[in-house]
DNA sequence: CGAGCAATTCAACACCCATTGAAATACGGC
DNA sequence: GCCGTATTTCAATGGGTGTTGAATTGCTCG
């Protein structure tokens, strides 16, 4: 076997080092070589396996996880507990190795990149919650607050504390107000 | 040829048109031969008059807005119309064509050149706040929110008409949560 | 006028970039 | 053994980058 280019050892390297690098230091900033370096090959076997630099990117964060669908989730909760289980959900996802790197992947070129906006903005906003229409300030104040958490904490500016021990801390100090936000788009109607 | 005008204007040019171009597509992507061609000059004349990319950068910045003075404000008035009073401070801010391009300069490079990321840094917390210990991590909340929104907001993900009319929808929508905010880190020290 | 000085232009440097195509290597099937 | 394919290397291309230093303009003042 060996013939299908998905199998290739340095195919998988060289998407590992893309993730990693594409999260620390965003689209721009990382260059084809920086990546084939760390990858430990050629850097014509980047545009080699994926086509280009661009193609590479998409095919990294081609399964970011979609917070739209947790989001859904609890508004469809509706309740007091949404919340926090929703503050949770979005811990867990930022303390998953894996899945941490794809979202910071994607929230650190996503001012570099239409490709990486795009798939943001349809990631957060699919059409089920669009045409739902009250909930899509709420949907889209909850969006912004986590997108501050995540980049303040990728600046440095968070202690990181919270985030220890499944995240505690910064549950117990979001809980509220994600419960204000998941209230506050919430019009007469 | 034009008149002498004492101090060049050009070198004026340059900055605003620096200005713009740093917030709009932030540090790595804006060239010094974009800059100078928005300004209608020789690329040369930039680190001429300034020493460098980066100093210039450093210029345009150099007397941003410091939101934590408004922060400490609001949290040394602690009562709940704290919230609103900060919500639309920050909103005049964000409104203010001056003001708001020279924050969006500073979030869109923040996360591409350290000089930036130590001034915000630095903006958001100046040592009154940190000496203070149990507000800070409110003000690092409050501040993540901010950058969230501005970020979001950047991104074209947040509805437009929040922002207009003085920001009464954005006040309205976020007042409860900034208040959640505010009393979210007070621990029972 | 012409010297002096700032403002400006021009051409070039040295470097990094993504991408390409041809050559070289490894390797499984016949 | 050889062949074909996949993998990898090498060298080069064309373009963009920040920056530099010398040359050129434009204006003010002696």
């Amino acid at each position: 076997m060996a013939e299908a280019k998905g199998l290739s050892d340095t195919r998988q390297a060289i998407m590992r080092s893309a993730a990693d690098l594409f999260a620390e230091l965003g689209y721009r900033n990382t260059s084809i070589r920086a990546i084939a370096a760390d990858a430990g090959c050629d850097p014509a076997l980047v545009p080699h396996y994926f086509d280009s630099k661009e193609a590479l990117y998409s095919a990294v964060i081609a399964d970011t996880v979609r917070p739209a669908e947790v989001l859904r989730e609890a508004l469809r909760r509706g309740d007091a507990g949404a919340a926090e289980w929703l503050l949770r959900h979005a811990v867990a996802d930022w303390e998953d190795p894996e899945q941490g790197r794809r979202i910071l992947g994607v929230l650190r070129s996503v001012l570099d990149l239409p490709v990486a906006r795009e798939r943001m903005s349809r990631a957060l906003l699919p059409r089920e919650v669009a045409d739902s229409g009250a909930d899509e300030v709420r949907v889209w104040l909850v969006s912004s607050l986590f997108i501050g958490i995540m980049t303040s904490r990728h600046m440095g500016l968070l202690d990181e504390t919270l985030f220890k021990e499944g995240g505690e801390g910064a549950v117990d100090a979001l809980a509220p107000v994600v419960e204000a936000l998941l209230g506050a788009g919430e019009p007469d109607v």
